[in-house]
DNA sequence: CGAGTTGGTTCGGTATGCGAACCTTGACGG
DNA sequence: CCGTCAAGGTTCGCATACCGAACCAACTCG
């Protein structure tokens, strides 16, 4: 079984992959805007800030590499959106984490607030089942990958 | 008063902020290999495989965004290594996200979960007042650069 | 004295990033 | 019909950034 890590140089390390995914200046960001409701081309190069083709190369890049789902919304004209798949739901934490990092370090303002209908809106962990913020207590649990969930 | 976020492309954002500084190819491989031990700018480049004037580059990056601290361990010949400071063990977060990213959809490793009651955990934006998940058509209530904070 | 190590810098070619312009398909207004 | 506009890209050409190879200065060890 070749393994996409054993591509890159340095110490094999699953950071080192998900950065050769995710690592590149804007692929984050969009992931970012994707997660906030900007499913289509413009909205997205609004968002970001990137340049068009930029944007092009990396949403494709972002498709083949399952961390998006292209939707083609219209046949003809050929439109198409964009939506997270759950590879790509699941980079939300890392956003958290920059995010919370970012606040901290970079902003020397408040930091931004993302909110909806005058509500503020937070990065949480959430738990699946209760619906309920998690604060403390939360358990590392290492599960194979060919174990099915727990129920 | 400036705002580093100001000189950033799209929307006004932490995460843009965070990866501005983090968000190269190279900068959180450094900071994994610091903070597995490895100080020296040898130890550093076996590490990440990064090239040689790169790595010089962005260890002095790093040292200026103050995620680094150069400590001289030899006057003559002038000799530093590298520690990390307050805000680059506060970079773990993005790491361990990144991590556990990667075990799953990268790497060929079990991945690492995190439960709570037996319950699986999953991050998400949670409005603060109604805590609702958010996901689609949160677009036109984000306040941006352009927009005035609410009242 | 000569070879080796550390911690870099310099150099030149190449890949990548970027902005400007262009293209295609259709919607809309007159 | 005809002209114009918008979405969603693609193409082009230049400028920057990246990269490997080579070089270097200051020791240290044999």
């Amino acid at each position: 079984m070749t393994d996409r890590l054993d591509e890159l140089p340095g110490r094999r390390c699953s950071i080192a992959g998900a950065l050769d995914v995710v690592g590149d200046r804007w692929a984050l960001l969009v992931v970012r805007e994707v997660s906030l409701g900007a499913h289509r081309f413009s909205e997205i190069l609004r968002g970001t800030g990137a340049p068009r083709e930029q944007l092009t190369a990396r949403l494709n890049a972002l498709v083949d590499a399952g961390v998006l789902e292209r939707r083609q919304y219209s046949a003809s004209p050929p439109r198409s959106d964009y939506h997270l798949t759950k590879a790509g739901r699941d980079l939300l934490p890392v956003l958290q984490a920059l995010m919370q990092w970012g606040d901290r370090y970079v902003a020397d303002e408040p930091p931004v607030e993302f909110h909806h209908s005058g509500h503020r809106i937070t990065a949480s962990w959430v738990c699946d089942v209760c619906g309920e913020k998690v604060g403390r207590g939360i358990e590392r649990h290492v599960r194979d990958r060919h174990e099915p969930a727990p129920a």
